[in-house]
DNA sequence: AATCGACCACTACAGCCGTAGAGAAAACTG
DNA sequence: CAGTTTTCTCTACGGCTGTAGTGGTCGATT
């Protein structure tokens, strides 16, 4: 319906090269330097190639969204689940935060130029809906696997306190990477603290002893995923 | 040194209309909405009166910011210190609970445009540092509004506990701006509560009887928690 | 009162933008 | 190997952009 021509698996095509270099000119120079001409240049291209493959501008900016959503993907795969199970994820407030830090961490430091990408393409959103379904459905995979992980340390609001610890990591990243604090980066040991605190703070009235079961109780329907699932 | 030809105050100034309509832009159309003859029309004013103002295009931008910076300022104004005496600001979890869920639910209510133009501006100050300067100093004030609050509550680490409780706003204002939970934003009393579980956590093995005196303007020297570079 | 200088409106221009379409090249089919 | 369809390259065009410059208006100065 968009506008990708061919989906084709097994020519890893021009889209992807187009996309990664739709992602870097977004860092690089901003929306204003994201141009059908500028891509052409910037993947060594012959003019016009881009204009071809993606017609209107709006098609530009969803290839890079796309082409976006699955390097995040895979940028979590290793960190998130290996295969596809969440069993995979640690259970204690410790290892919890351990993981945490090490995604933020990451993100500040090898993630940045992703991250100043995806605050791009997230403004834009708030004016383009057709950009916006694609986006909000990277997050709900995020949130749901910090919700899950709260129902796993006991917490009596997982959706509530999955939510705000991702809003902590993302307030975390954008003032290292985009805002004031730019420039003293927190360490990841900060983070970590950072982390400890919050959740303990949330888990203060926790069940004292977390159910067995991986995940599974959460107030709203999805929050992740089923224990089983084929 | 930028480019306002004119700060005399008995003049309110095209400059500050110019400012108003340029983020007005930036809101509805994104960096690549704002233009020369754009702020032009949208302002009312004779075609080529913003080229005049602000010659090229990065000083539009700084004026843009200049404003903001203003229209911020004054927000705050109410809520953080009539004259400027900071001892208004509330010495205790729970009025100070209650006034940064206020702040970030006016935010997230009635700020949106605001905070969407400010992210807009923030993301292009990460390729222009002469916008960086300006950005920076905006945010230092409210940062250490927070520490100064931390430090009042006991905290043991007052630096970093300030600047995440600023992160933890910034990224649940985000989340529910440009976000992917821009669709079900949290309530004021959900905000309350996190505030409170957040500050919670900080204050878990705080000094038992804060400190009498009312702040201390903590910059960047004293209270750091960890052997940092001043 | 004439001059002068600041302030401002308007126009010009070179360059880049998104987008469309015509035609070349390649791939596929028989 | 001829024909046909798909895939791509190249060029064109109207419109918008940043920015400089030119001349006009108006108040202040002497």
């Amino acid at each position: 319906m968009t506008t990708a021509k061919r989906t084709n698996p097994d020519r890893p095509d021009r889209l992807v090269l187009i996309g990664d270099t739709a992602i870097r000119l977004l860092v690089e120079r901003g929306m204003r330097g994201l141009t059908h001409r500028a891509v052409d240049e910037g993947a060594g291209l012959p003019p016009g190639s881009t204009s071809y493959y993606a017609r209107t501008r709006a098609a530009l900016l969803e290839v890079a969204l796309a082409r976006m959503t699955v390097l995040e993907a895979g940028e979590f795969a290793p960190a998130l689940a290996d295969g596809e199970s969440p069993a995979a994820l640690p259970d204690d407030l410790m290892g919890i935060a351990d993981l945490v830090a090490a995604i933020v961490d990451a993100a500040i430091r090898d993630g940045r130029d992703q991250k100043i990408a995806r605050y791009e393409l997230a403004l834009e959103a708030t004016r383009r809906p057709e950009l916006r379904t694609v986006y909000d459905e990277a997050g709900a995979v995020f949130r749901g696997a910090a919700v899950g992980m709260l129902a796993v340390l006991g917490s009596r609001a997982p959706e509530r306190h999955g939510r705000f610890l991702v809003a902590w990591c993302e307030g975390v990243m954008f003032d290292a990477i985009a805002g004031a604090g730019w420039a003293t980066p927190p360490s990841r040991a900060e983070i970590r603290l950072g982390v400890i605190e919050l959740l303990s703070g949330m888990l203060a009235d926790a069940t004292p002893r977390p159910p067995a079961r991986p995940f599974g109780n959460a107030s709203t329907s999805d929050m992740g995923d089923s224990p089983d699932r084929s």
